[in-house]
Formats: C-alpha cells, structure tokens, sequence
DNA sequence: GACTATTTTAAACACCTGTTTGAATTTTAT
DNA sequence: ATAAAATTCAAACAGGTGTTTAAAATAGTC
C-alpha cells in the first residue's frame, strides 16, 4: 500500500473520532508508520490532506446521489418526502465498498467538518458538489411544493443538522443504546431510525 | 467590573465564534484586557473557566426550565409536543438578561461542548443537571405515550443535535437567510422556526 | 551499471499552547 | 500608618503545532 494511503487512512479515521483540528500530523503519521513529512510532501499542507480525505469519499458518493435525485426528480408521479430521503441511503452504503466503515467514517467528517473550523465544509459542498444540493432542493420541492423557498432553506438546515450532528456522535449513541436497551445497531439501521424524524420535520404543516 | 467577568464575558464569547479548543488563552486575556495569569489565578484551569461559562448560565436556565416542565407534568390534561417544547423558549430568552445576547450564546456555547472535546458537555448536564433531563423526558412522554423509551432515546438526541447543530451554526444560516430572502431573524424567531420541525420528528408516526 | 528522478528520513525551524513562578503592586483590616 | 492578604504582572517553562531543509535511500530509465 503507497505512503499516500496510508496517510488518507489513518487521517481519515483520526480525524473521525477526535476532529480536524484536534489530530496533529505526528498522530497521523505516526498511526500511518510513515515519516513526518510525507504529509506535507505527498499533500502540501495539513487543509489539503483534509480535502483530499474528503474528496475520496466525496467522489463516489456525488454521482450515486445525482444519479437517485435524478431518477425521482423526472419521474411521473409526485414522490413523498420519505422515498426522497431514502434515496440516500444506497450511495450512502455505498461507502463502505471504499474503506471498511466507510459510511460511518464520512459521515462522522461530515459533522465533524460542519463544526471545526467554522464552516469549511459548508464552503467545499456548496462550491465542489453544487448540482447535488440542488437536485435535492428540486426533489423536495416537488414533494412538498406548497413549502415556500425561504422556509425549505430553514427545514433543510435542520435536516443537516440532524443527520450530521447524529453521526458525528453516533459511536457515543450506540454506545449507550447498547447498554440500556441492548441492542447493537449498525450504521445503516441508524440511518433507517433517523428518516422518519426528518420526513416528518421537512413535512411538518406550515405554520405563521 | 472585577476581573473575573472580565474573563468570563471574552471567553463566552470567543468560545461561541471558535470553539473551546480553538480560542487560546491569550485571545481571551486580550480581548478582557487583562493579564495571562490571570485565567489560572481565578479559574485554576482552561477547563474549569469552560465550565464557569457555562454554569453561569445553566445556574439561571435550569430552574426556569425545571418549573415550565413540572407545570406541564403535572397539569391534568394531555401536552401536544409543541407545547412541550415551546416550555423552553420563555427559560431560554431569560438569559438575554444575564447578559446581551446571552441565548445564542449559550445555544452556541451548547453546540461547541457537543462536538468539541468528545462528549465533555454530554457529561456535564446529564451528571450537573440530571432533574431538567428527566422532566423533559416525563413531559414527552405524557404527550406521546405510545413512544418506546428506544424510539424515544434516539428522537431525543436528534431533537438535541437539530438544535444544537442549528444553533452552533445559527450566525452563518441568518446571514444567508439575510442575503437569500431579505429577512433579518432574531434568534427568538429561529427558535420559533425551529419547533414545529423538532415537534413534527419527535411525534413521526412510529415505523416497523 | 551509471545516471536521473522520486521518495524517505532525521533534524531543525519558528511559533503557539496552558501553566507556573516570584516579585511588584494594590486592597483590606487592624 | 502598618501589617497582612489578595491581586496583578512580566517572564519563563516545558511541550506541542505545522512546515521546511538538506542529506540519505530507493526506484526507474537509458
């Protein structure tokens, strides 16, 4: 396995579990067993290895997602919100074909890089996968086409919220469900509990 | 103004703009105009001024919060979940009156001791202020009896990570919202925008 | 096999971190 | 006014950060 791998991997699950900011390239290279330095010379600086973790994930996911948002945007009949969310869920899963825990990895980036350094990766989605965000946007609409812009904006970024702040914690959570209910949930049934709160949120009647 | 609230409103405020781990002894002493030592001659720590910061305003929520929730445990007739949450706006504006701005404040404040420092700030409400978890809990309960404590666990925490994640990023969403639709929101309206879409996930119907 | 070009390495760089020290100062109480 | 206690201050501490350097090792090419 190349030097450069062996960087994206270990950086890829430190900075899942403690944060961006929170990781130093020495713990990364050090879990990696490669020099220092390789870090900067295989990646230039620390913000671009962290575009580089992102990207690997990012690039499968991105089409996958375009490809679903895609298919209920230009079918026939009108598609509720619950089968607009679940279409999530396969790309998503997908995931783990790139790196063992692969979709609880990227999920727990994503949230980490929403609240480490101050909206970075509001920034990356917007600018780098803008036609995934707005095959959403145009999928939720037309499921819900009596919820006005302004407040779809809002809806949206509670859904965000949710999923991203969910995930980022989702190793303490399934920690504590084992314990008090005994149960051992994977990544994707977390997935399955989490859609029906956000449906119905996105759904929620317009109120003045 | 003694040293101490010196301390205490600069670290508030910067830890809100950039986190606990990324606001430096130094900016605070700065930005409080005193000197560095000062922090550990009166806190001890970093972490006990984070903790500080947050008790000044957990000491004046959590007793507003207490009683609006016994009232609507104890009241005779059944709760709607909006009910129950709208119980919290009234204790959260009152911290306006500690100091200004003190509610989003705190809100970030609340969303950077979730994400930040792994689950620091889980600890330190539910071991600080066990009696509002659990008044919270019996409240939703009352209103949605047939939720399993399972069900309910997970709805709770995605209610906590809407709210918090919304909040920690609160300033960036009203200064799009500000660009996109013209409309200057105070944090009182986001609140207000906010629980039908928690009241509305919390009460989905339950799925297999 | 010699000669590039690429990669790895140990060491140092400049800077920032939270914390501690001991002397100077201010405040408080007698 | 004087002694004691509390506070402020500049300076240094030990350790961590991302990044750079220049030499050593490896790989690829003629």
């Amino acid at each position: 396995m190349s030097t450069k791998n062996k960087i994206l991997d270990a950086a890829e699950s430190l900075f899942a579990e403690h944060g961006f900011n929170g990781t130093s390239l020495r713990e990364i290279t050090s879990k990696a067993e490669v020099n220092l330095a390789a870090v900067n010379y295989h990646f230039g600086s620390k913000k671009e290895l962290i575009k580089a973790v992102m990207s690997r994930y990012m690039n499968v996911l991105a089409p996958l997602l375009e490809a679903a948002l895609s298919d209920i945007c230009e079918q026939e009949n009108k598609p509720s919100l619950t089968e607009v969310l679940t279409a999530f869920i396969e790309p998503l899963l997908a995931l783990n074909e790139v790196k063992e825990n692969g979709t609880s990895n990227f999920l727990q980036l994503l949230g980490r890089g929403y609240t480490d350094s101050q909206g970075f990766l509001r920034w990356f989605l917007t600018t780098q996968y803008p036609s995934v965000i707005s095959l959403f946007v145009n999928a939720v609409q037309k499921a819900y086409p009596e919820l006005t812009a302004e407040e779809m904006f809002w809806r949206l970024h509670f859904t965000m919220g949710t999923v991203v702040f969910t995930m980022s914690s989702s190793d303490a959570l399934m920690d504590i469900a084992k314990n008090d209910f005994d149960k051992d949930l994977s990544i994707a049934e977390v997935i399955q509990k989490v859609i029906p709160y956000v449906a119905a949120g996105v759904g929620a009647p317009i109120s003045d």
